[in-house]
DNA sequence: ATCTTGTATTGACAGACGTCAATCCAACTG
DNA sequence: CAGTTGGATTGACGTCTGTCAATACAAGAT
């Protein structure tokens, strides 16, 4: 049930791919068909909700049948979020016993937060003053 | 033609909206749909080019004219996607003359990068040996 | 083995999304 | 003024997505 796609997470792509971070260099295409997979995991605001459930859990993890009552949503609509997430590599599950167990992966969302993050230092180029003051 | 919804961005909503985190608390509902707005602007391949390209672009400015011919796609594509992520708060332009200009808003990556960091020292529980063994 | 409960999968359907051709608008040019 | 060019808007079309009812599967209980 673990692991079965794994989109992004692999550094050892093109190369180069250490930490360019989306904000520094143009991304490629194929880095960004994979980056944006993750993305549109997170574009749903259900989706957001089960993520944030699952990640500020104390224990770390979630069993499913405390996730679906806080939404009034079908059980099968909250499964299939789960299954979305999950192929994004933004959480993992696992079975035991009668129950089903979820939790964050959190090198994915590190990940993010990196590409995310633009480095410290940067000019941050003055926008406020229009050059031309046109129009 | 700048600022026309500025989806997130306000902290001054929830009262204690300051920076939960995401992955510290259980998202509200009202955060979660807007948030989702933005992530959903980042959820597709030829969005995160733009706005990488835009993002990384030394003046800190990229024209449209610029932009386009690095898409195998038609003008009204990429017009198109400029403008979700310009109504997502991602991106703000200014026609300048002839030419319009695009450029990040880095606010609003700053925001998404800090919801996505979760708190130094959190304990990380764990996740290799699983409890039971089960399955 | 049968029943019951928790979770995933399937099939169907309305609405959203990405794309383009055609068109429109703004600004510069002659 | 008309003509040209950069860019946005409109309308249409096929595909993808979120949702549910129905069903299937897994594991404990009887």
């Amino acid at each position: 049930m673990s692991k079965q796609e794994l989109v992004v997470l692999d550094e050892s792509d093109d190369a180069e791919a250490c930490c360019p971070g989306l904000l520094t260099a143009p991304l490629a295409e194929g880095q960004a068909v994979e980056l944006a997979k993750v993305f549109k995991a997170l574009g749903d605001p259900v989706r957001l909700r089960l993520l944030s459930m699952i990640a500020s859990r104390s224990g770390g993890e979630v069993c499913v049948c405390d996730l679906t009552p806080a939404f009034e949503l079908s059980q099968p609509t909250i499964s299939h979020h789960l299954k979305l997430l999950r192929q994004a590599g933004l959480i993992d599950c696992e079975r035991r016993g009668t129950w089903v167990h979820y939790w964050l992966v959190p090198e994915m969302t590190d990940r993010l937060a990196g590409l995310l993050t633009r480095p410290a230092g940067e000019p941050l180029p003055e926008r406020t003053a229009p050059v031309g003051a046109a129009s």
